[in-house]
DNA sequence: ATAAACCCTACTTTTTTGGTAGGGTAAAGA
DNA sequence: TCTTTACCCTACCAAAAAAGTAGGGTTTAT
C-alpha cells in the first residue's frame, strides 16, 4: 500500500519543472541536485512522462526538459498513473477476470471503491495548486 | 500501491466469519477451504486480528474462531489497518521527521490527503454492509 | 488419554523495488 | 564541421518486502 519512489521522486521532479516553467529547458542534472535523486534514476522516470506527453525535451548543448502543458493542466493523479503503471489497489480492479473467484467475489467492489477514492483525490490536485500553496507561505 | 495479500485474504476470512457469526466457533481449516488460502497462511493473519480484539478463539476439540464484535461494528479499514500495519501511502505521512527534506517538502500534504481519502472510504464500509449487499442479490 | 484445534518460531522462495553501469545518439554552438 | 553537452537506450544487479512453508508445541473437550 506504499507509493513507490518512482511516483514520489517523479512528482518532485514535475514540481521542480513546474516552478520553472517559463525559464526554458532545464537540465536533468540540475533537477537531480535539487530533488536529491540520481540523474540516472530520473532519466528512467522521465521517459514514460515524455511518452505520455506531459514533458518535452530538447537535445543538444543547452538542451533540457520542460513541461508540455501548463502546471494547472497536469494533475498529480496523472503523474502517479504514468509512473505507477495505473492506480489500482488490486489487479482485479480494472480486470475482474484475472481472478478465478470473480464470479462470487464479495470484496472486489470494496477495492474498486477505495481505488476510486484515491484516484479522484489525486486527480483533483494540479501542480499549479501545490506551487501556489507554497507561494502563500 | 497494491494492497498485499494479507489485507485481501484477511478481509475474505473476516467476511467468511461474519457470514457465520451465529454458528459458534469456526475452524480455520474450513475457512481456508472456502476462501482458498492455506491454513498456515491464515494462521499468520489471524494472530494480529486477535490481538486487536476483532476475533476471539476457542482452543481444543470443537474449537475455532469467531468475530468478537457484530459485523456492523467492524470496518474494512480496521482490518486493513491491522494487517497492513497502518494505512499510509508514504512513511512520512504520520511521521514527517523520517524525511530529511520535511522542512520544505511540497509533496507530503498530497500524500496525506490521498491517504485520508482511502482511509475514510475503507472505514465507511462495514462487514455487515458487504454481506447484506450480497443477500439482496 | 487423546485427538482436534489453535499457537509459535524459524526459514525459504519469489517478486518487486530501487537503483547502477555503460555506452549510443542527436543537436547546438563555436 | 567538429566538439561538447545532454538526452536516449539496454542490460544488469542487489536489497528488501511479500508470500508462503515447515515443523513442532500447547491447550482443552470429549
Amino acid at each position: 500500500m506504499k507509493l513507490s519512489t518512482r511516483s514520489r521522486y517523479g512528482t518532485r521532479m514535475m514540481l521542480d519543472m513546474a516552478q520553472r516553467c517559463n525559464e526554458g529547458p532545464i537540465q536533468l542534472g540540475e533537477i537531480a541536485r535539487r530533488v536529491d535523486v540520481s540523474v540516472k534514476y530520473l532519466e528512467q522516470l522521465i521517459i514514460p512522462l515524455k511518452k505520455a506527453d506531459y514533458v518535452k525535451s530538447l537535445r543538444g548543448a543547452k538542451g533540457g526538459h520542460m513541461l508540455n502543458r501548463a502546471p494547472d493542466e497536469i494533475t498529480v493523479g496523472e503523474i502517479v498513473d504514468v509512473l505507477e503503471g495505473g492506480i489500482n489497489l488490486t489487479d482485479c480492479v480494472g480486470n475482474p477476470e484475472v481472478c478465478e473467484k470473480h464470479e462470487d467475489c464479495l470484496t472486489r467492489s470494496i477495492w474498486e471503491e477505495a481505488t476510486k477514492a484515491i484516484y479522484e483525490k489525486l486527480n483533483s490536485i494540479t501542480l499549479a495548486q501545490i506551487i501556489d500553496c507554497d507561494k502563500k507561505v
